[in-house]
DNA sequence: TAATATTTTTAGACTAATCTAAATATATTA
DNA sequence: TAATATATTTAGATTAGTCTAAAAATATTA
C-alpha cells in the first residue's frame, strides 16, 4: 500500500499532536498544524481511516493505529537523522536544517536511512535534542524536565527544546543556550515568570516563554 | 516560478534525449523515456513552453531554452552528487543508487547540494563515470570513445558507460569491468561483433551490445 | 503524388488534494 | 434546558497530471 507525501505529513502531524495532547486529536488542531482548511482535513482523515492508519469516528477526533504510529515514527526517524547529517557532516547550523529535513524525510528507502544511521554512528538525539527512533521504531520517551519547573538551586544540562522555530533557535544560539550547556537556577521572578540562570559563573536572565521551551536533563 | 517534481523530470528527459539525438526531441521519444502517453507529454510541453523552459512548435519537437537547460543541469548535478555520496560514504554498490538518486535529485536547495559537493571533495565524475556539472552548470563534454569503435591493439581505461540499467551494471560488476579498469582490444570477431579484451594479461570476451555501451578514455 | 501509416494534438474524463459555502453536530452559557 | 457559539462534515468546484478515443498533421511508400 503506497503512502503519499501528503499522507505522510498528516501521520506525522497526528503523531506530534497526540504527543502534546495525550489523547484524541481534533480536526482543527490538524488544520492548524498543517496549514490547511478543516474540510481538507476531514477528507484526508477518511482516507487514512480507510487505510487503517488512524482510528477515526466522525466528530470525535483521531488517533494513530499501531500501523500508523509505526509509519509516523519512520518519518520522524528520517527527519532527525537527516538533520544530524546536515549539522554534523555538512556544517549547517541547527536553525537551518528543519525545512530541508521536511523534504528529505519523504525519501522512500529503509536501506538508505539505515546506512545513513550507521554512517552517523547511530546517534541517539538530533541537533535539537529530540530523540531519534531506532530502526524498529523504538523511541526514548523524554525523561527531561521543563526548565520553568525547576526550583531555585536546581540545575542540569540543556538537553532538548520544545519549540523549533527558526527565531527561537537563533535566539538560543546567540545566547549560547545550546544543547549540552550546564545551567543552574539562581532566581525565579514571580512578577513576569522570568528566570535568572547561572551559566559558567555568569548570570543570564530568560523569559518565562523561553523557560517553558527548554528541557533540562 | 515554481517547478514541480514532474516538470523537473520532463526537463531532465528532454536534456538527455537532446544529448543523444543532437537536435529536436519528439513527443514519442519523451513518452517512451518517461513511461507516459503521448497525449500527456503534449500537455506538459505546452506548460513548459509557457514557462519559457523549452522551445516548442506543434508537431515539430522541442529543445530546451537556456533557462531550461540550466535547470536540467542542476537536477543532473544533484542526481550525480547524491550517487557519489551513497557509493563513497554509505557503501552502496553502483547498481543500487540510481532509483534513490531519482528521488534525491528533487530536493530543492542550492545550499545543500553545494555543501554536499564540498563534503564529497568536489568529485568530477559519478560512480558510473558520468561527468558532474559544477555549481554554474558547466559540464565536461565526454571526450571518451565507445569501446566498440577501437581497433585491434588499441586500449585505455574504462571511463564511463552509456547504459545504466541494473542488469548491465551488475553484469559489469561480475565481470570486473568497472570504472578505472585498464583494457586492450585483442581481437574483433566480425561474425557477431563481439570483442576479445586483454585485461591483466587475461582474455575476456564481451558482446557487441556491451562494447557499444562502454566508454574508453 | 496519392494512398496509407505513423505521429501528434485535441477533447473530454478521472484522481488526489485542495478550497468555499452550507449543513449538521457538539459544546457552552444564560 | 433552550439558545447560541464553535467545530466538523458534506456538497460541489478547482488544479495538476494523467488517461482514452478521436481528429489532424506529418511521414512513408506504392
Amino acid at each position: 500500500m503506497h503512502i503519499s507525501f501528503t499522507e505522510e505529513n498528516y501521520l506525522k502531524a497526528i503523531y506530534h499532536s497526540q504527543e502534546k495532547a495525550n489523547g484524541l486529536v481534533s480536526t482543527n488542531t490538524l488544520s492548524d498544524a498543517l496549514q490547511t482548511k478543516a474540510a481538507s482535513v476531514t477528507d484526508m482523515l477518511k482516507k487514512l481511516a480507510e487505510k487503517n492508519l488512524i482510528n477515526y469516528e466522525k466528530y470525535q477526533g483521531v488517533s494513530l493505529t499501531a500501523d500508523g504510529k509505526q509509519k509516523a515514527l519512520t518519518i520522524i526517524r528520517k527527519h532527525r537523522l537527516w538533520e544530524v547529517f546536515m549539522v554534523d557532516k555538512l556544517a549547517f547550523k541547527w536553525d537551518e536544517v528543519h525545512e530541508l529535513a521536511e523534504e528529505l524525510e519523504h525519501i522512500h528507502s529503509e536501506k538508505l536511512i539505515n546506512k545513513l544511521d550507521e554512517f552517523l554512528g547511530f546517534p541517539k538525539y538530533d541537533p535539537h535534542g529530540d530523540p531519534i527512533p531506532d530502526s524498529d521504531g523504538n523511541i526514548k520517551s523524554e525523561e527531561f524536565i521543563v526548565l520553568a519547573k525547576l526550583n531555585i538551586g536546581d540545575g542540569g544540562k540543556i538537553s532538548g527544546i520544545k519549540a523549533h522555530s527558526k527565531e527561537f533557535l537563533q535566539y538560543l544560539e546567540k545566547m549560547h543556550l545550546t544543547i549540552g550547556q550546564k545551567i543552574t537556577v539562581q532566581d525565579k521572578i514571580s512578577f513576569d515568570g522570568s528566570i535568572i540562570l547561572k551559566i559558567n559563573n555568569q548570570e543570564k536572565s530568560i523569559s518565562r516563554e523561553v523557560a517553558q521551551n527548554l528541557l533540562i536533563g
